[in-house]
DNA sequence: CCACGGATTGGCT
DNA sequence: GCCAATCCGTGGA
């Protein structure tokens, strides 16, 4: 798989949420890959951003959003889920992309496994199997232990799509946000089934 | 020290 | 459509 470089993620954060769309995702859990299709996300773009986490500066919390980029940032949310973040830009920027929506490509046993507890049953089960943020990081199996990990070396990365089907971009509000919700900063593929 | 609320989800009415 | 689950980081006293 071609790892996405550095400086891909060095890009201002609206380029990176639109060119994460149509790329794989992927951990190597062990030598086992598990692997989506990125269709939906989100981008925070501090400053300015009253949605973004790092929107009041620098925390223990948030302070793998002011690193550089090309790092994951998780966060723990409602005393229950985590959710991914792709770091973007450049140390001290604090920006990052949620991934909100993946298509199931590979490992989809092992990541219905960590979701459901069994196989995959029915077409329901198989489309909301990536279809959320925090769907996405427990099929994943991913919780804050892996926040600060770097997508350029080590086992989770990004990488190109070796046959990218082509599509639409479409954008909208970002989701589940009390502010900032006049930004247009979701994007996501459009007519995918696998989006949120 | 304590109180509050959140970039969500799934189950129930 | 509504709401509980469940906890830690954060900010104010």
């Amino acid at each position: 798989m071609n790892r996405l470089a550095r400086e891909f993620y060095r890009q201002d954060v609206i380029s990176v949420a639109r060119g994460l769309l149509g790329k794989l995702f992927i951990r190597d859990a062990g030598g086992r890959l598990l692997c989506g299709r990125i269709v939906e996300v989100e981008a925070y773009d501090h400053p300015g951003d009253p949605a973004a986490h790092s929107y009041n500066g620098e925390t223990k919390r948030n302070r793998v959003m002011f690193g550089d980029g090309g790092f994951l940032y998780v966060y723990f949310i409602y005393g229950i889920h985590h959710c991914l973040n792709v770091v973007t830009g450049h140390p001290g920027e604090g920006k990052a992309v949620l991934l909100r929506g993946l298509e199931p490509v590979r490992g989809i046993e092992e990541m219905s496994l960590n979701r459901y507890g069994r196989k995959i049953s029915n077409d329901r089960e198989y489309l909301n199997l990536l279809n959320g943020p925090a769907k996405i990081a427990k099929a994943f199996k991913t919780d804050l232990r892996f926040n600060g990990e770097d997508l350029c070396n080590g086992d989770f990365y990004i990488a190109d799509d070796a046959c990218p089907e082509s599509f639409e971009t479409a954008v909208s509000p970002r989701i589940g946000i009390s502010k900032g919700k006049e930004m247009h900063l979701r994007f996501f593929i459009k007519n995918s089934p696998f989006v949120s």
